[in-house]
DNA sequence: TATGAATGAGCTTTCATTCAT
DNA sequence: TATGAATGAAAGCTCATTCAT
C-alpha cells in the first residue's frame, strides 16, 4: 500500500514536472511573441516533446493559455500575501502590481484578451472568472490593510484594480519608448492613482 | 482642368461612399460578434460587394480594423468637442466616455487588441498612435476646461483615461450580468474615479 | 442583359467543368483505393488544383462523396430509362444492374457505407435518401414493365433491389477470384434471383 | 509436467476471460455507436483495463474488430445448429437470420465494412474469408435440410444468403422508421424471398 | 474599378500504436 | 503481464490575399 502510494506520488511529481516544462516553454514563447500567434507546434518543440503530449496535459490550446494566466494570477496573489507588509501604504501596492505587470506582459495581455472575449462557452471561462474574483478579493483585502484604508473598500478595490490594468493596457506600447521608460511612466501614473485614492 | 477637378471630386465622393459601406457593414458585424472572428467574406457580403473590392479600399484586414477604430476615436473626439459643455464637471466627462464605451464595445475591444499587439510593423501602428495622442490631447484639454481642473493636467489625463479604459476592460463581461448592470457598475466606478480626481 | 446572361451561362459551364474535374479525379481515385481512405489532398492533386478550391465546390468531403454517389445513382436511372427496352425480361434488368455494379464498385461501396451510417445529421442524408427512393421507384417501374410482371410490385422491387445489392456486397471480394470471375458469379446469382421472381 | 499443464490451462482460462472482457466491452460500445468511430481508449476504459493490455490480446484494432465479427458469425452458426429444427421450412431460416441481424446490427455493419475493403493484406482477411465460407456452408446445409429443399443448393445458398444481407443493408436505416418498423419491413421482405425460393 | 475563384500555407486536433517501467 | 504516457503522422478545414477577367 505504502509502496503504491509513494509510486503514485512520484508519478504525480513527474507529471507535474512535465506540465511545468510545457508551461515554462509556453511562457517563454509568450514573452517573445504575441501569445495569440503561438502555435502548439512551437510550444511542443520548445518544450522538447511531441505535439500529442501537450494534449495529454491540456485538452486544448485554450486550456493551456488559461493555465498560464492562472499561474500568473496566483503569483500575484502570493506576491500580495507574502511581499506586501501589512499596513504598508497604498502606493506600495500599486507599485508592486504595476511592476509585476511590466515584467509579465503576458499576464495583462491574456487578461485583456480573455476579458474582451464574448465567448461564454466552456468551463474555462468559469475558472477565469473565479480567479478574477479571487484576485479582486485579495486586492480588496490588501487595500483594507493599508494605512488610511478607504471606507467602501469593495468598490474602491474595483476602481483601483481596473485603473491599474487600464494603465498597462493603455501605455504598454507607448510609441517609441523603451521598456524602462514604459515602466517609469506606468509607475508614475499608478502613483498618481494611488495618491488620490 | 476644372472639369477634371469636379470629376475627381465626384469620384472621391463615390469612393468615400463605398468606403463607408464597408465600414458600416464591418461595424455592424463587430457589434454582433468578436471582431477578431469576423472574416473578409462576411464583411464583403454584408457590404454587398465582392471580397476583391474590399482590398481596393484597404490594403489588408488590419487596415480596415484600424479604420473602424479610428472612426470610433474620431466620434469620441467629436463628442467631447460638441457634447461636452465647457466648464462642466469632470464626472460628466467620465460618464460621457463610459457610456460611449458601453454602447460601442468594439472600440475598447479594438483598443485593447491593438495595444497588446507587439507587432510594431506597418504604418498602421503609426496612425493608431497618432490617433491615441490626439484623443489624449482632447482628453487633457477637456479636463483643463472642467471645474476645479487639476494642475498637472497631462499626467492626470493619462491616468484618468487609462483608468476609464481599465474599468471597461475589467468589467465589460462581468460574469452573469446584463448589459444594463454592466453599464451601471462601470458608471459607478467611473464616478468614484471622477470624484477623487 | 443578354450579354450578362451569356456570361453567366459561360461561368456556369466553366464552374461545371471544374466540378467535373474534381468528380472525375475523385472517381478515379476511388476505383483504385478504398474511398474512405482517399484524402482531400490526394483529390486536389489528382484534379490539378489546390485544396482550397475543392472547398469552393464542396462544403466538405462528405458532400463530395455524396455527389459521387448521386452521379452513379443517376447514371443507373438513366441506364434503366434508356438502355432497358420496355417489355424486356426481368433477368435483363438484373444483368444490367449487376454489370453496372461490377464496373463501378465505388457505387455499392458508398451505398453500403452510407447505409450503415447511423449518423443522421446533415442534409446530406436527406439527399441520399431521396435518391435511394428515386432509384427504387425507377426499379419498381421497370419491374412493372417487364414480361410477367409480379403483382405486388413495390415489395418485390424492394426485395429484388436489396438482393442484388447483397449479392455484390457479399461476393465482390470473393477470396482469390479475379474481377471476371466475380462478375460471372454475381451475374449467375442474379440470374437465379431473377428466375425465381 | 502435469502441474505445469494445469497451470497453463489456468493461465489460458485467465487469458480467455480477459479477452472476453475486451470483447464484451467492444460489442457493447459497437451497439451504441458506429463501430468505425469507437477508439481503443474507449474500449480499454469500458473493459476496465489499460490500452496496452488490449494490444497484448490483439495485434491491432482491426483484429479486435474481426474477432467481434467472428464471434457473431459463430453465434449465428450455433443458432442454425441448435435453434433450427431439421426439416423446418425455409422461411423460418430467413426469419431467424433476419431477426438476428436486426438485434445485432454490428454484425452486418462489420460484414459490410470488411466486404467492401479492398485491402487484401494481413491474415485477418483469411480468417474472415474462412468464417464466411463456414457460415455459407452452414447455410447451405440448413437449406438442404429444409422442406422442399432446392436442387442446386450451393448457388441457392449463396443467392439467399446475399439477398438477406442485402435486405438489411438496404433497409436498416430506412429514413424515419423505428427499429420495430424496420424489423417488420425486413422480415416481410425476407419472407418474400423465402417464399419464392 | 469590381469581381470572386483560386490559392496553399498553416492551423488544431486525433488516435493507433509503442515501449520503458 | 499490465500499464498509460509519449509519439507524430496525418487528417480536414480555414481564410487572408491575389489576380486574370
Amino acid at each position: 500500500m505504502k509502496k503504491a502510494n509513494i509510486l503514485n506520488q512520484l508519478k504525480e511529481k513527474e507529471k507535474d514536472s512535465r506540465r511545468h516544462l510545457i508551461l515554462d516553454a509556453a511562457r517563454d514563447l509568450f514573452s517573445k511573441k504575441d501569445f495569440r500567434k503561438v502555435t502548439v507546434r512551437e510550444i511542443s518543440k520548445a518544450a522538447g516533446m511531441s505535439v500529442g503530449t501537450i494534449y495529454n496535459y491540456y485538452k486544448n490550446l485554450d486550456e493551456l493559455f488559461l493555465d498560464v494566466f492562472l499561474i500568473h494570477a496566483e503569483a500575484i496573489i502570493e506576491l500580495l500575501d507574502n511581499q506586501f507588509p501589512e499596513g504598508a501604504p497604498l502606493d506600495d501596492l500599486c507599485r508592486l502590481y504595476i511592476t509585476y505587470l511590466n515584467e509579465n506582459m503576458t499576464f495583462y495581455q491574456m487578461m485583456s484578451h480573455f476579458m474582451i472575449s464574448s465567448d461564454k462557452t466552456g468551463n474555462g471561462i468559469e475558472k477565469l472568472d473565479n480567479m478574477m474574483r479571487k484576485l479582486m478579493d485579495r486586492f480588496e483585502f490588501t487595500i483594507k490593510s493599508t494605512k488610511k484604508a478607504p471606507v467602501d473598500s469593495r468598490l474602491i478595490a474595483h476602481a483601483l484594480f481596473s485603473s491599474l490594468n487600464g494603465i498597462m493596457i493603455s501605455y504598454a506600447r507607448y510609441p517609441g519608448k523603451t521598456a524602462d521608460e514604459i515602466l517609469n511612466h506606468t509607475l508614475r501614473l499608478s502613483q498618481i492613482i494611488a495618491s488620490i485614492f
